[in-house]
DNA sequence: GTTCCTCCCGAACGAACGTTCGGACGGATG
DNA sequence: CATCCGTCCGAACGTTCGTTCGGGAGGAAC
């Protein structure tokens, strides 16, 4: 009888629809009831608080998002295509989960007590692959912290202007991003036909 | 008599201070209040709600930004050494005043009307400078939408983690952000040394 | 001395919040 | 049949919220 473990994943897509839309703090708990066609005492029976279902989603997508990434750099050895696969696969992650990416990043200090610092264990895992991909290709001149957390930045701030339904294709979106992460926003010396070769194009 | 523009300063200062460092929505009026040494009813006298208070921070942080950047162009024609000045303020201004670009960045979304209305030509203002400098360097493979929406990624993303006491001083962080957008992380064939040789090094 | 205006506040208002209480329903168990 | 347990809910509880009300204090105007 997994129908209880349907009902509670249920409530929390429904709650990662509304906290994205309108923001942990604005949605209310009635809200959460009206759209998921529960009654208010109902969700009571599948979480114990309204902190507990933003600890769901969060926890989850970290563990998601982290497996994802593992999985996507497995078979790939040379360091520059790791970053670069490790960056596709967070777009594209990023760009077809837009609410759980959105209430992951928008809400990140709303938990407290042990909740908080589960999540901020899975976040440390996820962020420290990316730390560790970085030392392991030549970056001369540059603060790798400035440089990963200012990636972090280009990817996630996405959730702040990109459009799912519009023109730009997260592949390509992808691409650029990580041809302007390692290569820069000016047309460098590198040839750019092996960039503009790559599959999808 | 000043006095009173005084006042509503402060009071628009404290609430720069709490709503960066609690939320706009997790703060109440009792706590502006209580940082602030006004009673709860005298706040009204100066503000007509809670959001105008929002309101003031974000349009004079808007305009503030807009015009400081604006100032930091004059004088540099070499298209991209524009785009390095107006990332280098950008960055500048923004560590100066993490609570007030935190309000910004994060408190995106809290306005309805007319307030939202004025608050957003401000930003696209900026934003369109931005644009504008964009355009105006050569940027082959890259598309340029893109390329700015994710540079305001890199510079924004830094309310989630820069430490102003820490030990990477803004100038640095500056010229790091603006190498990283311009060349990207990894060694490019670019002098490295037209790079360090600048100012302040 | 009366009126007016600015500045300011204690106290309250109505609404909305997250959560809990007590119990109803239905299938499984003895 | 009685009992229990998982599922679910209407109604309420106590709190906190943003905002307003009615008025006081004090200086300026006439």
């Amino acid at each position: 009888m997994t129908s209880s473990d349907d009902r509670l994943q249920h409530l929390v897509g429904t709650a990662t629809a509304i906290f994205a839309e309108r923001g942990f703090r604005a949605t209310s708990m009635r809200d959460l009831s009206r759209a998921s066609g529960m009654s208010l005492a109902g969700i009571y029976h599948y979480v114990r608080s309204k902190h507990e279902l933003l600890f769901l989603i969060q926890d989850q997508c970290f563990t998601e998002v982290h497996a994802g990434a593992v999985a996507a750099l497995e078979g790939v050895t040379d360091p520059e295509e790791r970053v670069r696969a490790f960056i596709r696969h967070h777009l594209v992650f990023f760009t077809g989960h837009m609410d759980k990416m959105k209430v992951l990043s928008h809400e990140d200090d709303e938990l407290e007590g042990t909740m908080r610092q589960q999540v901020r264990e899975r976040k440390r895992a996820y962020v420290d692959l990316l730390w560790s991909l970085l030392h392991q290709v030549d970056h001369r001149p540059v603060n790798p912290v400035v440089a990963g957390y200012t990636l972090f930045g280009m990817m996630n701030w996405i959730y702040t202007w990109y459009n799912p339904a519009g023109t730009i294709r997260p592949e390509q979106l992808a691409d650029d991003v990580a041809r302007l992460f390692l290569y820069g926003y000016l047309p460098s010396t590198r040839p750019a036909v092996e960039l503009a070769a790559s599959p999808g194009g």
